[in-house]
DNA sequence: TTCGTTTGCCAACACTTGTTGACAGAACGG
DNA sequence: CCGTTCTGTCAACAAGTGTTGGCAAACGAA
């Protein structure tokens, strides 16, 4: 099943033009076309390897957060660890812009937003059970820490607000740390 | 200038079936053509009052946040009552798609993410400056508070996440009132 | 070589998009 | 009454969309 076919070359380069597109546009306002002429071969193609436009879709946004396994990290740095880890990883170049595509297009096509749920509510609901005390807890606690996260990188990359942008990456990592760290594991008032 | 004409009445259908359009499915996904259907009107109407899609969009996404005024409130009391209000304005049904609106579209066009940064520049930054101490550091505790805010909208209304979706409302609004009071009063790290 | 398969391009389909201009009737001022 | 302006419809345009099928060349096994 893992031959190298001869197509793999264009494979590839049709799913890195689309990631490009993807997350620079979105969903809707990418083209099959303008991603073929990217990878300098025909619309066709990209029809014959992937099916469709939401086939394509999701092989480009098949991604792994790789969150951090919290259950070694010392109960004070949890908060700590986890924005780190989350701030470096956007700040980290184009390497990663697999978030911003899934990002960009899950606010307004539903089949992305699936995605998204599905990828937070899997991964980051696993990195916080294995930390929090009272299970019953964990989903709320998950939920908050995904706020704080998801509302961060939103403001930074996906919007740009320009105070947000010009955050010192430490003060930005110190002040939100305190945030989640709360969220994990603060008391929750009701 | 300010007459009533005798298409006020079409004037006002297109523009609230934009508003829901447009906050249902975006930018780019809305078509004059559907609004203009649930307007119970021609397409052409459109144009002619508004001029093209982008005027009726800016429109339609014309918003006042209504933040509260904070130089009056408590300074104990700054973060709630500035989540409470916006917890409560997102809370209270469709009357405030608006937001949604905007937000939708501020992902994928950029004259809306243009539109969204003035709004949360401006109306943001100065709620919190009225209650800042030193002015130098408003705008990062405004950019702050921005990511925690927008964050919890994305999360609940937006991409819908499960476990922030089934947060009991006043768990919600204390738990988050805490992260906000420290970034308006809390020193800041570095 | 000879055959079938793979890889790629080309042209076209059927459809939707934003937008425009011509035209019919109502409303209104003179 | 006339003539003008306003409000609305209809039909069409030019462009762009995802998608499909046919065909030529390159390849790989026999």
């Amino acid at each position: 099943m893992t031959f190298t076919r001869r197509s793999d070359h264009t494979r590839a380069a049709i799913l890195a033009a689309a990631r490009d597109r993807f997350a620079a546009d979105g969903f809707e306002r990418t083209t099959i076309r303008a991603i073929a002429a990217d990878a300098g071969i025909d619309p066709s193609m990209v029809m014959r390897y992937y099916g469709s436009k939401d086939g394509l879709f999701a092989a480009a946004a098949d991604l792994d957060l790789h969150l951090p396994d919290l259950s070694t990290v010392p109960r004070e740095q949890l908060g700590e660890t986890l924005v780190r880890h989350w701030v470096e990883r956007w700040e980290g170049g184009l390497s990663d812009e697999l978030l911003i595509v899934l990002f960009r297009s899950a606010i307004t096509n539903e089949s992305a937003a699936e995605q998204l749920r599905t990828v937070f509510g899997a991964q980051v609901a696993k990195a916080v059970a294995a930390v929090v005390d009272d299970p019953a807890e964990a989903p709320a606690r998950a939920g908050l820490v995904s706020t704080q996260m998801l509302g961060l990188a939103l403001c930074r990359h996906i919007v740009r607000l320009p105070p947000v942008v010009a955050l010192d990456v430490e003060t930005l990592i110190s002040t939100v740390s305190d945030t989640v760290q709360r969220y994990l594991t603060a008391p929750l008032t009701s």
